[in-house]
DNA sequence: TGTACATCAGTGAACGCGCGTTCACTGATGTAC
DNA sequence: TGTACATCAGTGAACGCGCGTTCACTGATGTAC
């Protein structure tokens, strides 16, 4: 019935299956209520076996932290493919965001968790790449604006607009919190908002 | 050479220990990571003496909850006693901010992080307060405007204010972070910025 | 003011539990010849 | 193709530890008379 699999196939299926339950398990109480033991019951491994995957739970919420932005990422390949008419971008951009969000619910809830609340180094490694995020983000509006921002405005436009994200994942993702439509619907009127202050700002208020 | 202390007043330093301890120790791991039994040890009396005070330990984060907040809403109300010019209100309340955040360090960094990753009783209490402090910056606009807003309108932009604003005491917070005065220049910036897209608003983009 | 009783914050022993980590091991898979 | 040896993912017993919670208690403070 079953094909032969191999003895490095065979390992990383386990790994694959550590993170899977980590990632499960992490929604309840969070990466650092993590239990070592409890991994392990769940995927059918000894727990000494998840030391022949992982140095430590630290090295195991990294590669998880890894794994999330992966899934981060692959939105922000799709929101790129999008139509360059502002309008459209907001509209189109919230709504991959909404499903991405949706489908792959544990990975962006990993993210606004340990982005608050993870260890040191765990909570470093969110930040750091939602920093490059940011920065990407600067060098796509200077495409499409023609540099007509400055750098540091540039820098300032991107921040908010990840900033205001965040929150939408996050209201998102809250159980008790409003409607997903009303949270789209808001989402979009909030980036639209912002997207006109910032134009608004290099004529009106530039220092 | 010390005065004698009622029974009440003596319980009552007690349960200030506990919450000044409990503070202090989830400032490490959270409050899901507190350990009662440390807590104890730190305040001087023993594991079981806990429950005099509060009934589990989710009681207590409730308490720590009300205590941040206590703060926080000292910050707003020396907020609102500042001028009512728009540029000089923006400068001014981030300054007290950046001074509050310092002073209550502990309180701030408590809400910040049990936002995200509290137990669910306490991040929807968490998360309900900053919607009442939300609710009432509308209806700071609102008297400031003139009503020139929809409240739908009001709403967007409290939010988003409100959002950002966090973001801010997270960077303000964040040990690994940019200096503090790069912070609030930046934080500055975005407000107006903020400020500037919502009054262009209402003529550019209603719907 | 003095006495007898009530209250109750804090004590200390004891419990069972799940935790991370160590270690020597097993036995199937992989490799060299 | 067959054999002998190496590798190494997963095993299972054992460890010491800190955890939350129970319970009957103590003794100082407070109150009624």
């Amino acid at each position: 019935m079953s094909e032969p699999v191999s003895r490095a196939e065979q390992k990383e299926r386990t790994r694959r299956a550590i993170l899977d339950a980590a990632l499960t398990a992490s929604a309840e109480n969070g990466l650092a209520g993590l239990s070592l033991r409890q991994v392990a019951k769940d995927v059918g491994i000894v727990p000494t076996a998840f030391y022949r995957h992982f140095d430590s739970i630290d090295a195991l919420g990294l590669a998880l932290v890894e794994e999330s932005f992966v899934s981060l990422r692959g939105m922000l390949r799709e929101v790129r493919r999008g139509s360059p008419a502002p309008r459209e971008i907001i509209r189109t951009s919230v709504a991959v965001l909404a499903r991405h969000v949706e489908q792959q619910r544990d990975h962006f809830a990993f993210i606004a968790r340990e982005r608050a609340a993870g260890s040191p180094q765990v909570r470093r490694a969110v930040r750091h790449q939602l920093e490059l995020v940011e920065r990407e983000l600067a060098t796509d509006l200077a495409r499409i604006s023609g540099s007509a921002w400055s750098s540091e405005d540039l820098q300032v436009v991107s921040a908010l607009i990840v900033t205001a994200t965040v929150a939408i994942v996050e209201d998102l993702l809250d159980p008790d919190g409003r409607p997903t439509a009303d949270v789209l619907a808001r989402a979009e009127k909030q980036l639209r908002m912002l997207v006109v202050g910032a134009l608004q700002w290099r004529s009106d208020y530039e220092d």
